[in-house]
DNA sequence: TTGTACGCGTTATCAG
DNA sequence: CTGATAACGCGTACAA
């Protein structure tokens, strides 16, 4: 069903059926009203592609996620989506593989799609292959980088301070009393784990808990993945080296859910005993029993700052600064 | 750049670039070449939007998904569009209201975007008004429901035994002797709801452990949201009412969680006195201490279904049978 | 107030 | 092997 259809039926030209349905003056009321009753009649749906390709816009904007057990991440996706749907744009989302070659790759493919702009969910995207991608494909429309910074004039990174949110939890446990701090990292491939590691070692270099690198080293571990089995796995290696331990920083909120765990098994009473802190503040701090504490690293935030600039964008005003920072901040529960 | 700029640049007619592009013959090998390489330096990418034109198809799914924190479908939606993607299907998310007028809102909505299939999911859109939005706006486009049924000769409906597993649940509990079992309901807004309420109706009749209906409505339960803190409300309070409960059955994992944690801070030991059992086999079913022994109700896997039926569609096969039945298994673990 | 003609970027058809 | 032309569905000058 097109406007030509419905032209033919009403027995004018398609350009009176186009004014009627985009609100345009010009049409005798008569007339319009014929044609809206037809419009009705049919169910008629404008191919908001073809509009697209007149007027250059597609009133779309692709998401890319990387694959693999994110889920806060995909959380994060669907509330920007939740945004774009209101002002009626559609969110293209693609999955990417993990590498670079496939993240660069994924611009590409969504550049295909004629997108209106573009965000890259996660860090994973922060590296140069990809920043060549976008200058290649891209270089003029608006890309938007949460918790990463990449070069271009019309890339907008929002970030957040994981890196000081580290420090800021070993400066929080030691304050509490702890002096032996264990540390798992999630799987190292992506910046924002290298900068949450940063933290912590920052964190241990101005409480002075530890010697000295050698020493710090020693507590930190690292998964392999990101998921529970993985957080229990670790823990129970690192009671072994370390039965002293007093306090455990997860990088993530699933790590610290199998990590409280093995607490549990052992008799280990929490927080007394140990003290847990993970990061993320998703609902997996919540499900934790006790109520997992949390570096709420403000990935939903983050996700609403660039709903909202990316909007702004669409309409026209350009967002005025390239980067931006959000603050993170530990919320207290139960296992500190 | 579009192949005309590039035509212009080889000195060939758009044609031959159209040709190079799509990898048909016809091309002499030499400027072939020439095109490639041009097409290569100056980033070419093709236009998928008025490609689509053309070819009348899109590439694109639409996913239509409701608003409010149903993670579990979300984290379903994600996988099919991991599926989608490694075919080179794109896929928009829609995120619509809940109500049945906004949900069939969606479906026009979608149309507009000219996708070649459509997904929705979740049982919140098996309604008649859905229904006929999708006679009216695609009667002829491939519509596939996760966990619900509708009417329509194009619509393939994947639905998941919840009726069956609900009252599985209650028979698994009374063969472990237990007694006294509450059941807490997920708010009943959706036809889901409705069966999981129905199946613990059938396992009490059919187990005989509570005398009648009324008898056996004052141990079933609703919750307003299915979330941690729903869960941990109304547990409490049926803990007052039934103070001899051995038996717990949650219509969602997450409910679980709650009212698990409210089992820990009453100090009644799980599974023991307590026997608790959750709905989705979601990562919050693992995440909960003990680990939540689950219904898997197949959203995933659904969702799995969902996909490879939908990529056989649009490759021109048509799915045999309109409606399909995944069997839920009760996945025991720590909480029963 | 209405209709004609053209362009958006691409593919397909057909003639050369 | 190559190129001109029409068509996809729509919006928009411009002409009537």
């Amino acid at each position: 069903m097109t406007i030509y259809d419905i032209a033919k039926m009403a027995g004018v030209s398609a350009s009176s059926v186009s004014r009627v349905i985009n609100d345009k003056p010009g049409v005798n009321p008569e007339t319009r009203r014929k044609i809206k009753t037809l419009l009705e009649d049919n169910n008629y749906v404008p191919n908001e592609i073809a509009r697209g390709l007149v007027s250059r816009n597609s009133r779309m904007v692709g998401v890319l996620v990387p694959e693999g057990y994110s889920l806060h991440l995909m959380e994060g996706a669907y509330h920007i989506t939740g945004r774009l749907s209101e002002v009626n744009y559609g969110t293209i989302i693609l999955k990417t593989g993990c590498s670079e070659a496939e993240c660069a790759e994924g611009i590409r493919s969504i550049e295909e799609r004629n997108v209106d702009a573009v965000v890259l969910m996660g860090s994973r995207y922060a590296n140069d292959k990809v920043a060549r991608a976008v200058q290649h494909f891209m270089p003029k429309k608006p890309v938007f980088l949460l918790n990463g910074e990449m070069a271009g004039a019309n890339v907008y990174s929002v970030i957040s301070d994981e890196c000081g949110g580290l420090s800021a939890c070993v400066k929080f446990l030691v304050q509490k009393g702890r002096k032996h701090i264990v540390y798992i990292s999630d799987a190292m491939d992506r910046p924002s784990s290298f900068q949450k590691r940063q933290g912590f070692l920052q964190g241990v270099r101005e409480t002075g808990i530890y010697k000295d690198m050698a020493d710090t080293r020693r507590f930190m571990y690292e998964g392999l993945n990101n998921d529970i089995d993985s957080g229990e796995r670790i823990m129970e290696q690192a009671l072994l080296e370390h039965p002293d331990t007093d306090g455990l920083i997860c990088a993530t909120d699933m790590l610290a859910c199998g990590a409280v765990r093995v607490l549990h098994r052992k008799g280990i009473r929490i927080p007394e005993q140990i003290a847990v802190i993970g990061v993320d503040n998703s609902s997996f701090a919540d499900a934790c029993y006790p109520r997992l504490t949390s570096l709420n690293n403000m990935i939903l935030e983050s996700g609403d700052e660039i709903a909202s600039k990316l909007i702004a964008s669409l309409e026209g005003h350009e967002p005025k600064a390239n980067r931006i920072m959000l603050l993170t901040e530990i919320v207290e529960r139960e296992t500190t």
